[in-house]
DNA sequence: TATTGTTATACTCTATAACTATA
DNA sequence: TATAGTTATAGAGTATAACAATA
């Protein structure tokens, strides 16, 4: 049975990694659990109704939202993904005729990806699940709380955005003291 | 290039999804994204160094953060994976050398992971990167928001895990009010 | 009988490079 | 030349079911 209290680095932490945050640290990785437990929750009740992956549904959900076909390039854009893979993620869609491709009118390089109406009953069937499901993850919350919340996420999306941007550097960082190696570091 | 700013659902949304939350709705949403945008980045950092799989050093972490080897069966318990999942994760560290099998001592039915000192290094090599990029990514939270972050973070958590406990219902939920459909519902 | 791990199988996602057709 | 998309190829992660060894 998985630990659900919240991962904390030991007291030796900014000892162990010079240069490093300890509190930094124990956001990033609680952000990124309870984002990852939050899918994996919500997947796993969407299955017993329709089962599809979650980039399939991603694909499938910004064509929806957007209310009128997209070519492969912007929705692969908007994925963060390349049109590579967006070829293939539109084939298994093709496949289970949720969605179609269709000729660009403008230009013949390009096509437009619609959504059938099999590809809308799925999108249709998934979200009321995905409403409810989410409503009862943040019952908890009051809806200050969920402002703030909000405005926290915001401001790191705002500072990961920035360096997405940026060329990753190659240099290396701070080593680690193996001298205060410890027994309890990182689990995730 | 990606839209940085918080997504939001459309004024309309409580109509058309009866029964559903706003506000759940939109912390769900950019929980997932901002933890997913956190991982990418993350893993786009490491790979100049160390190019290895999320899943991969997640194992290799928890074996070395637990100071001693562990059978399979546990590590795979704390990845929430299964057994024949865990068995080619190892696989592909053992071929890269990075850990190796050994026989649990008392019941011979059981291995023990172990790291060896080749993923060490790894673990050594990743984690201070991990650790720079992560105070980079939270520099605009002051302390105390840290805090408060981490304290929204746990609470979601915790309920997330009473959930997973939980059969997932599968009876319908609220079907959407189709009459409603906007063109800005839920690209993510 | 139950448990641990492997094998076999299959599918999805992912990326890169070479290619096409169009612009 | 540049762009949009496909194809070919490859590898990684995932799950399920059948299985062997052991308890």
């Amino acid at each position: 049975m998985a630990d659900s209290r919240l991962k904390r680095q030991g007291d030796s932490f900014e000892e162990e990694f010079p240069g490093a945050s300890r509190s930094a640290s124990d956001c990033s990785i609680n952000l990124a659990r309870t984002g990852s437990l939050l899918l994996a929750e919500l997947t796993r009740r969407r299955r017993p109704f329709v089962d599809i992956s979650v980039a399939a549904f991603q694909v499938l959900a910004i064509i929806e939202g957007e209310g009128t076909p997209l070519p492969p390039s912007i929705v692969a854009e908007r994925m963060v993904t390349t049109t590579g893979t967006m070829t293939s993620l539109i084939d298994t869609l093709v496949r289970r005729g949720l969605v179609r491709r269709l000729p660009h009118p403008d230009d013949r390089r390009m096509l437009l990806i619609d959504i059938t109406d099999a590809g809308r009953d799925v999108v249709d069937q998934i979200l009321p699940v995905t409403h409810r499901v989410t409503k009862e993850m943040f019952q908890d919350l009051s809806e200050p709380e969920r402002q703030q919340l909000l405005q926290l996420l915001a401001r790191v999306q705002r500072r990961v955005d920035v360096m997405r941007n940026e060329a990753a550097p190659t240099d290396p960082p701070q080593p680690r003291n193996t001298a205060q190696r410890s027994a309890q570091t990182a689990t995730k």
